[in-house]
RNA sequence: GGCGGCAUGGCCAAGUGGUAAGGCAGAGGUCUGCAACACCUUUAUCCCCAGUUCGAAUCUGGGUGCCGCCUCCA
């Protein structure tokens, strides 16, 4: 069983090997902090989240570094809205990126680095690159000399010739050609600069991770990542550039995940559609905007409106029941049915073969349902005091929480996670919690009275509303259909 | 204008050469005073056309539709 990736470069899926035995390095291209990030950055945050587990629970010892762009035209431009220093903006944003991945609980990265503190690593990078010619200065500019990398456009499966074909090149008059891209640019009136021998400026946008990544990872590192809109041109003059400097191959496997749409568009910044991820998870949760998220592929574009959400949640609801189920049943026995152990054995082998397969997390997905359908059999079959159940419950909570850990889901409290369900629900569809109470006692009454008639009639009400009861052995309860179409 | 991707049941979504995972919704049944939950059963030949093959959703060519990149973007 070994795991294959998607690479980008070889636009195919490859078997996984690491440069180094039982190591792994991975770099993601990280936010430019000048506002809270939409669902869309979380996208990559949460899936190479899952990547770095999975690699860790194959046996690999991962470092994982995620940069911060703290200085570049948005953020000047952000500051100066703002009235705020360039500093105080960025360690604000950076902040608050800090605050929601600690909401959404995943492994931490091991790096964080960031541009502005990696200037002499950036200048360093520059000079190297001028020393091997493939790089030029003109008035304070420096440029990088694409036609000086012979493999230029490998990656974005473009070629210099196509690029020229298009329209929408914009040449710069230093530019030696259109296509070469700046490496240092000379700082502006009152904009924050660093010294440089080419003077005063700052670091063009796609030589910070070249140079930040060398310092924190070295010459070559085995996994980079980003959105797919990063391929072009950020990634390809990133491979340039440290290629050109080390004279070695850059990245192994080149990893990019697709975009969130918004009902028919892109959901981007420059659209304006985004949806904030603290938003979401502020009116949603964070293990709902996980699931929603893996639950797609990562090379496939996924559509996250109110339906979609919906979806999410039922799914969730379907899984934490059982869990919930599960917790009241087990008592610390593992023993189960045969049938059972075995179900429960492929359900980790299944998942395994799903995330091998460039985290095929759909399948994964798919088998821990498929463990869920199984346990409520056994719970549909057995009585409720066979050990056989009670091992079967002990064995299904241990499963789900094992494997959830490579997503990081499914760690929640089951009662309290499906009580905040009911309450995101309440809010969603406006129910009036006092009235769906009152109408509980009128009808409790009437079933006393054995009017089963207005008892009915009540039940049918409130199920328009989306009110579900369930008459139970100590009353009844009720909560909301998370069930929505 | 150049380059590239996608098109699977009512909805979402895997599968990429051997006769269609999973979730939601729907239908029938068990359970229930009636329900709900849960369980059991059930619902597709994969955009169109042509071709390759013993065999294609899966490969090739053509068409139609949608989307992305080429400019900051995850």
């Amino acid at each position: 069983m070994t795991l294959r990736l998607y690479n980008t470069r070889s636009k195919q899926k490859e078997v996984f090997k690491s440069l180094r035995e039982g190591v792994v390095s991975m770099y993601v291209c990280g936010p430019t902090v000048y506002d809270l990030l939409h669902i869309g950055n979380f996208r990559g945050v949460i899936f190479f989240n899952m990547v770095r587990n999975w690699l860790e629970y194959l046996g690999y010892s991962v470092t994982y570094v995620l940069n911060f762009t703290d200085i570049d035209d948005k953020i000047i431009v952000r500051s100066q809205e703002k009235q705020m220093s360039v500093s105080e903006l960025t360690e604000y944003y950076i902040k608050a990126f800090q605050e929601d991945l600690s909401l959404l609980s995943i492994t931490p990265h091991d790096v964080t680095p960031k541009c502005t503190e990696h200037m002499d690593d950036i200048v360093t990078f520059i000079q190297g690159l001028i020393a091997k010619n493939v790089a030029y200065e003109v008035d304070g500019s420096v440029f990088f000399d694409v036609l000086s990398f012979k493999s230029y456009g490998q990656l974005s499966g473009k070629s210099l010739d196509d690029l020229e074909a298009g329209h929408r090149v914009d040449p710069h008059p230093n530019k030696r050609d259109p296509f070469d891209f700046v490496l240092w640019k000379p700082a502006k009136e009152g904009e924050p600069c660093w010294e440089s021998p080419w003077g005063d400026g700052r670091p063009g946008w796609h030589i910070e991770c070249s140079a930040m990544c060398h310092a924190h990872l070295g010459d070559k590192i085995d996994i980079h990542g980003g959105g797919i809109d990063l391929i072009f041109p950020h990634h390809e003059n990133e491979i340039a550039q440290s290629e050109c400097f080390t004279d070695k191959s850059f990245v192994s496997y080149w990893m990019h995940h697709n975009f969130i749409r918004f009902g028919d568009e892109k959901m981007s910044k420059s659209l304006g559609n985004v949806i904030k991820g603290r938003d979401y998870m502020t009116t949603y949760h964070p293990e709902i905007l996980k699931y929603l998220l893996l639950s797609v592929h990562y090379r496939s574009e996924l559509n996250v409106d109110t339906k979609q959400t919906y979806h999410a949640i039922s799914a969730l609801t379907r899984i934490y029941t059982a869990l919930r189920d599960a917790h009241s049943i087990m008592d610390g026995s593992t023993t189960a049915s045969a049938d059972f152990q075995v179900m429960i054995n492929d359900v980790y082998d299944k998942v395994a073969n799903g995330l091998n397969d460039d985290f095929n997390t759909p399948v994964a997905f798919a088998s821990i349902f498929e463990c869920v359908r199984a346990f409520n059999h056994e719970v549909s079959t057995r009585k409720s005091k066979d050990t056989l159940l009670k091992g079967a419950a002990t064995l299904f909570v241990k499963c789900i929480q094992d494997l959830g850990r490579y997503f990081s889901l499914f760690q929640e409290s089951p009662s309290t996670f499906l009580k905040r369900l009911d309450q995101i629900m309440i809010k969603e569809l406006n129910i009036d919690v006092d009235y769906v109470e009152s109408m509980l006692l009128e009808r409790s009454q009437a079933r006393l009275d054995k009017n089963f008639q207005k008892a009915d009639d009540i039940r049918d009400s409130l199920l328009l509303k989306h009110v579900i009861l369930h008459d139970g052995r100590h009353g009844t309860i009720w909560e909301v259909n998370k069930h929505l179409d």
